[in-house]
DNA sequence: CCTCGACTACACTGATCTGTGAACCGCCCC
DNA sequence: GGGGCGGTTCACAGATCAGTGTAGTCGAGG
């Protein structure tokens, strides 16, 4: 899936990740990025087109990252609670270079337009996690439709108290929450 | 605490809170709130002095909203479980009004330098709802420090999702995971 | 009467924003 | 050896950004 890039849009988009997730997506202009990736605004207009799609490329390569880890994490588990709970694992060590919270969470409170092509890797990812506990709870025997809604609060609510309400701890006591939820769901 | 406002001064207070908080903080410009309150840029600058300030002036008008809403959810209740969960039955009504989610989560995104007037507001609204959680659980005879950051953590999730995540069942979930963790909690 | 506060009108600065046009260069591959 | 591709340089458009200066209007209150 991972596009091949050419050099200068390689660096273009490692750039545009850094800035847009420390700093904001319409706080940085693409001169910035061009110039800081050592490229000409030229260029970078002819590998992304937009700057919306700039920021839609920035949010996929992410995306695509966050999924290994996790996919990695779930496979690397038997034990179908332990699969179910795996996000959470990963969640701990992902927050220590994620300081400013969840990109796509930030990502969404800036762009308000819905067709912004941006918005559809946003739905993507909140939807593909969603799914990943529902299956992985399917497959642990346990059907709550609510269950798998309430692992994904506790994911998002995590990610968001970490950065906003300044909680290093947050990943921690979700982690615990989501455990606690699941086992009391398995007893029953 | 409700500072009196002239009436230039209000009307452009509640046209910055309607777009600011329907499009975001970078995306409306001085120029569209003044035309918008039937105000002249000048007047803008007269009452609030900045753009940041206004920002700041707008999270402080909604955190104060906010507060008002939970505050007197809390004390309508008696028993002690159900005035820590208060806040949980304050979201579900007040998500009516709140499609794009959390206001502060979403300034939080936008706002990257640590000395904007309006990162103190965020950071306030979020300690409060922290401690209000913890005082109530304290008065139900629960002392786990990690309880009360489970709830906040729920709480942000559930705002968060229901937007970014598009899921609006999230402050419903939101609110029986919370009750279970604190009846759990409460028999052990 | 006179001042003060709220507000208007409007021009203007200087920076920054996204995005484009056109000419040009070197390298690799057919 | 010719063409496409990745990239360069530079100039430029047109809008929008936050913020200021100046001059003046209107009503309420001392």
């Amino acid at each position: 899936m991972t596009t091949t890039l050419t050099p200068g849009a390689r660096r273009i988009l490692e750039v545009a990740s850094e800035l847009f997730y420390a700093r904001g997506i319409h706080a940085v202009g693409v001169d910035t990025i061009a110039a800081e990736s050592g490229v000409t605004k030229r260029t970078l207009y002819d590998r992304f087109g937009s700057k919306d799609e700039l920021v839609a490329a920035y949010l996929r390569a992410r995306d695509e990252r966050w999924r290994e880890r996790v996919t990695a994490a779930v496979e690397a588990e038997t034990d179908p609670v332990r699969r179910a709970l795996a996000p959470f694992a990963v969640l701990e060590s992902w927050m220590v270079d994620a300081e400013r919270g969840c990109a796509f969470v930030n990502a969404y409170a800036e762009l308000d337009r819905a067709d912004h092509p941006g918005r559809a890797v946003i739905d993507d990812e909140k939807r593909w996690l969603r799914e990943l506990f529902a299956t992985e709870l399917a497959r642990a025997g346990l059907t709550d439709p609510d269950l798998a809604l309430q692992l994904l609060v506790l994911h998002e609510g995590a990610m968001v108290a970490y950065a906003a309400a300044a909680t290093p701890d947050a990943p921690r006591v979700a982690t615990a929450a989501a455990r606690a939820l699941v086992e009391s769901a398995a007893r029953s």
